[in-house]
DNA sequence: GGCGGATGTCATAAATCGGTCATACTGCTG
DNA sequence: CAGCAGTATGACCGATTTATGACATCCGCC
């Protein structure tokens, strides 16, 4: 589950602190000492998880939150606050601005890894490295294995990245372009045709378990991974 | 898995409490009663892990952690805190410290030591001088020997190091950086491709035995050690 | 200083992938 | 039932990724 993470910082003892601890979990941290090189930042890379101080000199944190979630580039990126206080009021208001969580220093590092883990959850199932379950087809990130009824499967890169997608957003239909935003990323110039190619060949490799049969076409608009017949 | 633990705390009730149930658990304990004779031990010694109270005359727990963290040397040495509950929320208010772990008291002795051994593992399983064995592959980090089903295998310190990571790893992908990064160590300046060549080495070592076959390659992600076939 | 093993790099070969296209097929609409 | 728009399929080929063999360098040890 690596992600990479903007910490937004302004004393540096704790940004060396939680870097060092954020990366020995496996994370690209990138650090900055206020908002506006937040925002800087945030003009060439998207990151998976903001983490915001609360209490910072120029634009605060709070303000960088509002501001960040009214903008629709950066709406689905997950906000975690950091505050030194415990105030039951600052954390409403915290969670009114669009944070998706707040944690409260001191705290463990183990616990903020894990929060993130959580919100990541929350926001891109598919960047969390669980393993994934659905009527006997088996997917794992870790070891990059998909099982059909405990039978091996062999898909290639992308239908690895299609079919973990599908699987940790089922039941809904998405369009081919949408598809091409979360699979193959943004910005990424390909034919929309393309994605039907794609889903042929995952069928293909979930043929040999009957799995084939989830993937679903939905004339019209797109393509739907989905339990339910029809 | 016996560890040798540096116990800095200069309570002398505590020390021989955890000195005692340290010992009864199998660690090698050294107890200081503070920071500065915590450092002149750390000069001639590296220990598995490092017991540091919060509170301590002199140089506090939190000041030692902190320099400890910034030596490449110490950094990579798990550290675990011991605070006292309800200790002056100002004094620690936010500092988290780089420590992987804290425990307050107090704690059972028994938590102490599955935690020692949760951040042992997570920190390093191949730092362990257990012997692995998979799948008729054994691997002996005491004498430093390789044996697949009896039979002796030679191979070079690098692969040696890789497969004692695979193997207290497997199940799991790792790309070419991680590779590096855990074998080789982080901060050296090697061309990812080397990877490919000390794979290919250590699948040539193997050959004799056929468990070459547990060396996967995981093409676009990486390389994996798994017993299961594909 | 010479030797042998170990290590990192490179060039090249081999394997696989990914995107596109042409064509066949399907289901809806009038 | 003809026409049409959308979808499925098979083939192709350049691009990317990995495997392999060869080579230069380094280092400890005679």
């Amino acid at each position: 589950m690596a992600a990479n993470i903007l910490l937004v910082e302004d004393e540096t003892g704790i940004q060396e602190l939680l870097k060092f601890n954020l990366s020995q979990a496996g994370h690209q941290v990138t650090a900055v000492g206020d908002a506006e090189h937040a925002l800087a930042y945030l003009k060439n890379a998207l990151p998976d998880v903001i983490l915001l101080d609360w209490m910072m000199p120029g634009m605060s944190g709070i303000d960088l939150c509002r501001r960040l979630r009214g903008d629709e580039r950066y709406q689905p990126i997950p906000i975690i606050m950091l505050t030194a206080r415990g105030d039951e009021r600052d954390k409403i208001q915290g969670l009114d601005t669009g944070a998706d969580d707040y944690i409260t220093k001191p705290f463990s590092p183990r616990e903020l890894v894990s929060r993130i883990k959580a919100v990541l959850r929350r926001r891109a199932p598919q960047m969390t490295d669980e393993v994934v379950d659905v009527h006997g087809l088996k997917l794992d990130p870790a070891s990059h294995r998909v099982q059909g009824n405990g039978q091996a499967l062999e898909l290639g890169p992308t239908e690895f990245r299609l079919l973990h997608f599908f699987m940790t957003h089922p039941e809904r239909v998405y369009s081919r372009t949408q598809l091409l935003d979360q699979v193959w990323g943004d910005n990424v110039f390909v034919e929309e045709r393309t994605v039907d190619v794609h889903i042929r060949r995952l069928r293909l490799a979930l043929e040999p378990s009957g799995h084939a049969e989830l993937i679903q076409t939905v004339r019209g608009s797109g393509y739907r991974f989905s339990v339910e017949v029809g």
